[in-house]
DNA sequence: TTTAGGG
DNA sequence: CCCTAAA
């Protein structure tokens, strides 16, 4: 795999003064995970839209214009195993002349781009992520490449403490790309690189079948992509007939540039994104790691955006002016400083941020213990050392729920210091930017999603199983969601369908051989009284069936007590 | 949204 | 765990 095309770029240009806090738009509890899997859909919808906007007529061999005065990196680029064919990308070989300016890699059209990641200035890492676009079609894909090999010390250097991610979104023509910094954290113990490939091929059945249902689902998506794609064929087959390509155009909306004039053809290498801190921990996964990264970016995106616009590492503000007199126009020594960013909106600091809600977040999975009936067991489920020693390989016994999606912890509630994840979107400027014309009016974004991810796989815990076998020995089979409130409230990642289905694994393994039983082992104990609930219960239901009446729910295994508990115990 | 079950 | 028909 490997990194299509990166563009390189000096970021000082870029740089966004230090971000005050800002609150940042709560997410709401995610209830269903298919609504969370539209947001990054919503996100690269998004981008779609506002790259659509700029490329506007762009072709993809558009020279490309240095954001900041970007060097060649590529004689840096070492090992880069980042490189790929960019496809898509691949440009014409129409290049702007004046372009050689940036970079001539006209020859190699994939090597368009200076190479990436590890070409990169460190501050880069430090400043927050950034987005590449390019224009290009793929899958949306995050990957993560261990780019940054731990011996090569230079490269390493760059990064510092960074990692980087990618984005690629696939449907559309867009290419993102974002580095995410985490210097924050002192135990900042690897670096990665990640680039996005939009090798759909690398998706999983599942993931891509969803991902397909996802994006079917979003038609703006795919009308933008449509679109993007249809202007730059458009753009290409208008420039292949027009012999003037060395004319250039201009990525605005024709509306900001009104004065017909020559046009300069800008080609948006990336975008800046405030800056997003995530927390993750170090035990997560690399796919949880992309989720997290998935969702702090839409939690970003979800705020209103507008596009930034940098000259010479400077904010162009004035919207009213023209890009001839802003320097902006084709032979311009500042043409290479053209940069663009994606601003958070102005305000909505205060309304936005309603996240301050910070009670009820999880605390870790801990379950509680039933206070009423589960006296002494090991309260925190998860994070507990149960009795029973036998976490096998994992390790999540240390991290309980490294998976837990950040994102809705992050935002919504505080999340508290914990160990693992908890996503703290940093501040974005809350300067007030003003809404640059070219900035689309959509917006809709909500969670991201997991896109289609199968959820990470998070074995019960002894003290889990316990907890649940005391609930539904209270509140009987059938009440999942009480079960749920009643012992798994805080457990975020613990459905009631999830309660109901490891019962139903539970009374299964209980019903089988000990030798054939995987996993952790859950107690001969429990596990007879998960048979003796499961009878009681089954009885019960059967027995109110026929009553029609009765609700299960005045029936209570202690009230009444049962035989199944007494022989149980 | 929950339940209940099959996959 | 996922997916969904039913309720």
């Amino acid at each position: 795999m490997v990194l299509k095309r990166r563009l390189s770029y000096g970021s000082r240009g870029y740089y966004l003064p230090p971000i005050p806090d800002i609150p940042k738009p709560t997410k709401k509890k995610r209830t269903a995970r298919k609504k969370v899997m539209q947001n990054p859909l919503a996100a690269f919808d998004m981008l779609a839209t506002v790259a659509g906007n700029l490329l506007n007529d762009l072709d993809t061999d558009v020279v490309p214009v240095k954001l900041e005065g970007a060097p060649n990196y590529n004689s840096s680029l070492k090992k880069e195993p980042l490189e790929e064919p960019l496809d898509q990308l691949k440009t014409p070989k129409m290049e702007s002349p004046d372009q050689n300016s940036t970079n001539q890699s006209t020859a190699e059209p994939s090597d368009l781009s200076p190479k990436t990641l590890t070409d990169k200035q460190p501050d880069l890492c430090t400043n927050g992520y950034e987005v590449q676009f390019a224009a290009k079609q793929g899958q949306t894909d995050i990957d993560l490449v261990r780019s940054i090999s731990s011996e090569s010390s230079s490269e390493f250097s760059l990064y510092s403490g960074g990692v980087g991610i990618a984005l690629d979104p696939n449907p559309s023509s867009l290419e993102t790309r974002l580095t995410v910094n985490r210097d924050d954290d002192e135990n900042t113990s690897w670096c990665t690189d990640a680039v996005v490939n939009k090798s759909s091929k690398r998706m999983k059945k599942s993931c891509v079948d969803k991902l397909k249902k996802v994006i079917s689902r979003s038609k703006k998506y795919d009308a933008a992509a449509k679109v993007i794609n249809d202007r730059k064929r458009k753009c290409y087959a208008q420039q292949m007939s027009q012999k003037n390509r060395f004319k250039r155009r201009t990525l605005f909306h024709c509306s900001s540039n009104s004065s017909p004039n020559s046009q300069v053809r800008l080609r948006i290498k990336s975008f800046k994104v405030p800056e997003i801190s995530i927390e993750i921990a170090e035990s997560a996964s690399i796919g949880t790691l992309k989720r997290t990264v998935m969702e702090a970016l839409a939690a970003v995106l979800e705020g209103e955006l507008t596009v930034g616009v940098m000259l010479e590492g400077k904010k162009v503000r004035e919207n009213s002016r023209r890009l001839r007199e802003a320097g902006i126009f084709c032979d311009s020594p500042l043409l290479d400083t053209v940069g663009f960013a994606l601003e958070p909106e102005p305000v909505q600091s205060p309304l936005k941020a309603p996240h301050t809600s910070s009670d009820s977040f999880d605390n870790r999975d801990v379950v509680e213990p039933l206070a009423s009936d589960m006296p002494a067991t090991p309260s925190s489920l998860e994070p507990v050392p149960v009795p029973v020693p036998t976490t096998p390989v994992k390790s999540h016994v240390t991290d309980p729920d490294p998976v837990l999606s950040p994102i809705e912890v992050s935002s919504a509630e505080q999340a508290v210091p914990q160990i693992s994840q908890a996503i703290i979107p940093l501040p974005v400027p809350a300067v007030k930017i003003e809404p640059l014309a070219v900035v689309p009016a959509v917006r809709k974004t909500r969670q991201v999603d997991t896109l289609g991810q199968r959820r990470m796989r998070r074995p019960f815990s002894v003290a889990e199983v316990e907890a649940l076998v005391a609930a539904v020995e209270k509140l009987g089979t059938g009440r999942w969601r009480d079960v749920k409130i009643r012992a798994f409230e805080t457990a975020k990642h613990r459905t009631y369908v999830d309660l109901k289905d490891k019962w139903k694994t539970l009374v299964h393994t209980a019903t089988i051989a000990p030798q054939q039983r995987r996993g952790e082992p859950v107690p001969q104990e429990l596990l007879d009284r998960v048979l003796a609930a499961q009878s009681y219960w089954s009885h019960q239901h059967s027995k109110l069936a026929k009553s029609s009446i009765g609700e299960p729910g005045l029936v209570d295994y202690d009230s009444s007590p049962s035989p199944v508990k007494i022989t149980s115990l």
